[in-house]
DNA sequence: GTGAGATATTTCAAGCCTAAAGTATCAGAG
DNA sequence: CTCTGATACTTTAGGCTTGAAATATCTCAC
């Protein structure tokens, strides 16, 4: 007789698989993180928050409120505050108070910061696909399907 | 008559395939880490970083050098020596200088912090048993798989 | 043994990050 | 109108992170 049914022994060794995985993605995150850093750095002078905030507020031309943007990034207001701060130093952004609710600002890409973005987009881009480039072309797309599946999954929940 | 390769055509759309893996794979990644950061905060007043480091020291029993846990951990040296000089001030690590060598020292868990570490590893556990739970059991050795072999390929080339 | 370069670690300045507290504004109940 | 709670944002304290400069020590050719 057993006294545990297979079931649990299964979701066991599932959970002990689970927690090498998640070892392996954090570094294998790490690796790719801080080689594009050190490319962000060294071509344009610039880091990855950086670069997540101009690429948001690329796609989004009209500008979008910092809560908007601490949201989608997944990061804190204060964090923000701090790095539109030092783009508004650089040019590359600039902060509206447009509307009628004088509480909230709307920040947006200038030509500048539009002009800045694109060239790193592009270098980022090409090196994306040079540093993932050893991964097969198939596995690429069930590896995505997979995550996707994962974060909707998440969101559902939260 | 067509201008452009097919296999080049091929390898295009996949380096936008590979750009939204990555994106996605990013993503995932700061979600599980914003969740296993304010667990680890909230439950054991303790860090991401500082974890990190007492899960290595705790493999290594005899102790590591402040390079060996920079190398390991993918982080810089002088990175290494504020965690430690904050698990030193809580009585969880020591600095001994132990060989003939005088610039080097050996960095290891006290008795307090084997404890401290074995109640934070092992609800780390069950949390990334539960955060990943969504993820198909199979799935996951796939997955797994593929990222211990892109490590590989990356520090076979690096 | 001694001087040059290599190695181990710390210190520093600057930027990233969070949670929590502070400021200003808004919206709605009464 | 005015009070109350919610919302948008900034500020602050403390920790993480890097790359570069500073210390200290080691190694080894001479």
């Amino acid at each position: 007789m057993v006294s545990v049914p297979l079931s649990v022994i299964d979701a066991r060794s599932g959970d002990k698989e689970r927690l090498r995985l998640w070892i392996r993605m954090l570094r294998t995150t790490r690796i790719v993180e801080a080689e594009l850093r050190e490319r962000l750095k060294r071509d344009f002078n610039s880091t990855l928050p950086r670069f997540d905030v101009m690429s948001a507020l690329y796609r989004e031309s009209e500008g979008m409120l910092m809560s908007d943007l601490s949201r989608f990034l997944l990061v804190s207001n204060g964090n923000v505050t701090g790095i539109i701060d030092r783009l508004v130093a650089d040019g590359y952004v600039v902060r509206a108070k447009r509307d009628g609710d004088k509480r909230t600002s709307v920040v947006r890409l200038t030509p500048s910061g539009v002009e800045a973005f694109e060239r790193m987009a592009a270098a980022h881009e090409r090196w994306i696909a040079e540093l993932l480039g050893g991964v097969d072309t198939a596995e690429v797309h069930r590896l995505s399907e997979m995550l996707h599946a994962f974060r909707s999954n998440w969101e559902g929940e939260h």
